[in-house]
Formats: C-alpha cells, sequence, structure tokens
RNA sequence: GUGGGUAUAGCUCAGUUGGUUAGAGCACCAGAUUGUGGUUCUGGGGGUCGUCGGUUCGAGCCCGAUUAUCCACCCCA
C-alpha cells in the first residue's frame, strides 16, 4: 500500500494524555453538578437512522448532518434518472440510510419515546458524548465536538429552569470561571411581540432581524425589519422593547406595560417571573440573579422548537461564541408520536469551554500523575529481582512500572521526568545484595536506601 | 454557501529591491558524566520552501491555478 501523507479529518482533533486530563476534568466536573441535582446518565449510539434525524433541524440543519454511504451497490437502488439530474438533495435517501448524530437532544427523544414504558416520570437524564456537524471549522467550532446535556422530560414545572441556572451557575463557578452571562427569554415573550404588533406570521423574521442587534446595531435591524414586511408604525412600537434598559425587574416591567394586549405574552413574562422566584428562594441571594442572569429578548436562538423559557450562555473574559444553550419544548416527543410530553434542558460545549479555561489558564496545575514510580532496568539479574517487587507495589494500589529495557540510566531517568514520575527506584548490584533499594525523589533529587517493606510503606503513603 | 489571510525543519517563526551553500529558538539524538534526570556546555541529524505551471540568465521571494489551513459572514456549542 502507498504511504500517505498522515493528517486530521478537517474540524477534528487527537487528545494527547495530557489533554485528555484537562478534558475529563472539565466532563467530571459537570458530571459532579448534573448528578448533584437528580440526573442519571444514557448514551445513545453514534450514528441514528437518517430518517430520525433529517427535518428536525430545519433546511440548514440537515445540510449539516453527516450522512453515512449505504454499504454494497449503493448506486443500484437509484430511481430512474435521478442520477443523470445530479440532482443531490433528492438523492440522499437513496443512498444513505444513516447519519452521525447531529445533537443529543432528538436521539433522547427517540429515546423517551422507544422506552416510554419503562421510564418514570419525570425523567431526568444526562448525556455527554461527541456530535457532529458537517459545518465549516474555525475558531470555537469543530467538525466533531462534545455535547454535556442534561434535560428533563415529562414535567412542565419551572423549577427545572430555576434549576438550570443553578447547574450552569455552579458548573462554571466549579470550573474557575467568574464573569460569564445566562441570558434568559421566553418564546411565549416573542410570539406576544408579535401579536401586540398584529403580525403573528412575522415572528421568525422578527426574531431573526434583533437577534442581530449586537451586530449590526440598531438601524441594520431596522432596515432588516422593513425589507421583511413591517412598518414604521410597527417599529415605533418595537425600538423600546428592543432596547430595553435597567436590570432584570425594570426590563419585566417595562415589557408587561408593552405586552399588555397579548395573554401569550403576559404569560411568558409570569413564567420569568416564577423562574427568577425560585431561583431567589432557592439561594436566598438575589445578587446572583442580577450579577449573572440577564433578561434578554433579542435572544431567538433555536426558535423552531422552543416554546417557553430560552438560555443561552457566554461567557465575558474572552471571545467565544455561545459556551452553552437551551430551553423548553412543549411537545419534545411529538415529532416519534408521543404526544403531549413535555422536555426541557440545557447544554454545555464541553469543546468552547477548554478553549476557554486553556485561554485563561484555568486548568489546575498537575492534576494528577498517572506513574508513581518507575523501577529502574540494569541488567538481566536486576530485572528478575525487580518483578516480584512490581507486582507487590501494583497490588499494594502504588502505579508501577518497570523500564522494559536495559538501556542507559540516563535515558531511563529522561523517560521518568518526561513523564513527570516522581520516583524511581534504583536496583544494582549493591541494592540486590544489601536488600536496601535506593529511592530517588525525582523532585527534590534526594535518594535514600529502604527495605522493600519501608519502600511500599513509603509509597502508599505518600 | 460567501469574503479575506496564511503556507519555509517535528513545533513556533525569520529570510532585505529576485542573486552563491535557506537560518534561529524550542524539541530530538550523542558526548562532557561506564549507576543519576530536570540546569549548563559542546557537537549532530533533520528541508521536494504545500503542489503544479508560468515570467526570468537566475524564484523561498514575482504571476496564475490548485490543495490545505486559519479568520469573518450565515448558522451554531
Amino acid at each position: 500500500m502507498a504511504t500517505i501523507k498522515p493528517s486530521l479529518a478537517k474540524g477534528t482533533r487527537d487528545f494527547s494524555p495530557a489533554e485528555m486530563e484537562k478534558r475529563n476534568y472539565i466532563f467530571d466536573t459537570i458530571k459532579q453538578v448534573f448528578a448533584k441535582y437528580g440526573y442519571q446518565e444514557i448514551q445513545t449510539p453514534a450514528f441514528e437512522n437518517l430518517q430520525t434525524l433529517t427535518g428536525k433541524y430545519g433546511d440548514e440543519g440537515d445540510k449539516l448532518i453527516f450522512k453515512i454511504l449505504n454499504s454494497g451497490e449503493y448506486l443500484a437502488k437509484v430511481p430512474g434518472n435521478m442520477l443523470e439530474e445530479r440532482a443531490s438533495v433528492q438523492l440522499i435517501p437513496h443512498i444513505s440510510e444513516k447519519a452521525l448524530r447531529y445533537d443529543l437532544t432528538v436521539p433522547f427523544a427517540r429515546y423517551v419515546v422507544m422506552r416510554q414504558h419503562e421510564i418514570t416520570l419525570p425523567f431526568k437524564r444526562f448525556q455527554i458524548q461527541p456530535v457532529w456537524r458537517a459545518d465549516r471549522p474555525q475558531r470555537g467550532r469543530y467538525r466533531e465536538f462534545y455535547q454535556c446535556d442534561v434535560d428533563v422530560v415529562g414535567s412542565d414545572s419551572l423549577l427545572h429552569e430555576a434549576e438550570f441556572i443553578l447547574i450552569y451557575h455552579e458548573a462554571l463557578t466549579n470550573l474557575g470561571l467568574t464573569d460569564f452571562t445566562i441570558k434568559l427569554n421566553n418564546r411565549k415573550i416573542l410570539t406576544g411581540i408579535a401579536e401586540v404588533l398584529g403580525k403573528p406570521e412575522l415572528i421568525v423574521a422578527m426574531t431573526v432581524a434583533i437577534d442581530k442587534l449586537d451586530k449590526i446595531g440598531l438601524d441594520g435591524v431596522i432596515t432588516e425589519l422593513l425589507d421583511r414586511g413591517f412598518s414604521v408604525d410597527d417599529l415605533k412600537k418595537l425600538q423600546p422593547i428592543i432596547q430595553l434598559q435597567g436590570d432584570n425587574i425594570d426590563k419585566i416591567r417595562q415589557l408587561k406595560r408593552v405586552l399588555e394586549p397579548s395573554a401569550t405574552g403576559l404569560l411568558g413574562i409570569e413564567e420569568l417571573e416564577t423562574v427568577m422566584g425560585y431561583v431567589e428562594r432557592l439561594t436566598g441571594d438575589v445578587a446572583l440573579l442580577n450579577r449573572f442572569v440577564d433578561v434578554d429578548i433579542t435572544l431567538a436562538r433555536g426558535l423552531n422548537y422552543y416554546t417557553g423559557c430560552i438560555f443561552e450562555v457566554k461567557t465575558n473574559e474572552v471571545t467565544m461564541g455561545s459556551i452553552g444553550g437551551g430551553g423548553r419544548y412543549d411537545d419534545l416527543t411529538g415529532m416519534f408520536g408521543l404526544k403531549g410530553l413535555t422536555g426541557v434542558g440545557v447544554s454545555f460545549g464541553a469543546d468552547r469551554i477548554y478553549d476557554v479555561l486553556e485561554e485563561l489558564s484555568l486548568f489546575p496545575a498537575g492534576t494528577r500523575q498517572s506513574t508513581q514510580v518507575l523501577i529502574s532496568n540494569f541488567d538481566k539479574l536486576a530485572e528478575l529481582y525487580a518483578l516480584p517487587l512490581l507486582y507487590k507495589l501494583r497490588n499494594a494500589g502504588v502505579a508501577a512500572e518497570l523500564y522494559p529495557t536495559a538501556a542507559k540510566l540516563k535515558k531511563q531517568l529522561s523517560y521518568a521526568d518526561a513523564k513527570r514520575i516522581p520516583y524511581v527506584l534504583l536496583i544494582g548490584e549493591d541494592e540486590i545484595q544489601s536488600g536496601l533499594l535506593s529511592l530517588k525523589d525525582m523532585r527534590s533529587g534526594e535518594q535514600r536506601r529502604l527495605t522493600e517493606a519501608n519502600l511500599i510503606a513509603h509509597l502508599t503513603e505518600s
């Protein structure tokens, strides 16, 4: 076989031992918080039936799903002249029946429907697995990345929304982040605004436009809204809402006034108040809400499916897209035929959080070394002497390894140094004869001679 | 899908208006030290200058194409 230059597929990464340690630190920290709030872990397959995934993420989303080519003579089944016409999109279902999962929420919905008779509602689950998107990679955007999802299905209590705020706050704080914003909105408020303007059918156009406020500015938003069918009169009403000022209480007060004519809009407001009331009651801390939570009606993410509260988390310490997001779906499982089951959940973007922690140097230093003691290898005799000791050390719970060949001592010590092994045990002729083994502390450089029993005792307590 | 930047050693990069043998730091290997790493000193290996074509007496440098990669937009974690 011809050799080829080794390279990674676009948007993917290898993880070295050092990187895995940091990644696991993130996963462990997040997991611990999830578990504390009563969520249980599940996993689902890396790929699903294509049908399970298509049509769930909008037209744009469908394009970004990695499809898996059928096996065998996959072109044989393609009907008629589809091949000559080169109609790619129409061709896809004929040549692909499987695809890599695009997120964790849709597979979870499928899981819930398939297991509806065995799960107890409300069902609280978390899931930490990679997802794949055929997006163009750039800063903070990968084609393979991990999501850490936490969802509850079958409960309409807004307590969950409140707890998600606390989960975000606790997990991110535990990771060392100090300045981040949990943006909060509610789909019903957006619906209400469109109703008040008398143009409920334009809600999507409206939210897409005002979502861009911080990117294209007020003038840009106004231009876009006029293009999309809003009148100058509408804009007069809209403008004060888009540019809401003040703290959360002030914003809600202003919104209430504007949304007076819309029952749906007022319900959205009430939901936000309930959520924030829960957070306040749980923590007894109003400052937490003021510091980390920001009611932001320009937040419109995932509008296609969210029906209640919408979340998005951004760090203010570095420039990075959102590091988390989520919301409530009133009909999470409806697309799989199970009606009337509500779901709410949020997600952490572990890979982006990694980049943020790296940039801020927030990873704890040298969290854990793999091997505690390296036994040197002088010659065959020393090796034979060392083998039973190696076994004893491991049985005593000491992570130990024997250098596999009788290389120069310099090389063996360099190996220990590169691997940050704190102790090296030197066993040569003297040591074998006296039974006193030389233990070198690699950090201080000090060396002491110990009996086997003392050595094991020393290493197990340190 | 749209727009821009970059491509030179394993890594990060320098390389003058186009001119002899393409450099540095780090990393790696060896020696100084035959049983002592990390520090120091000395030496060494390693390059189709992304690829293909063009201009020129002469191209790492200029031009074109192509590929890869990064950044921004759309969208998203």
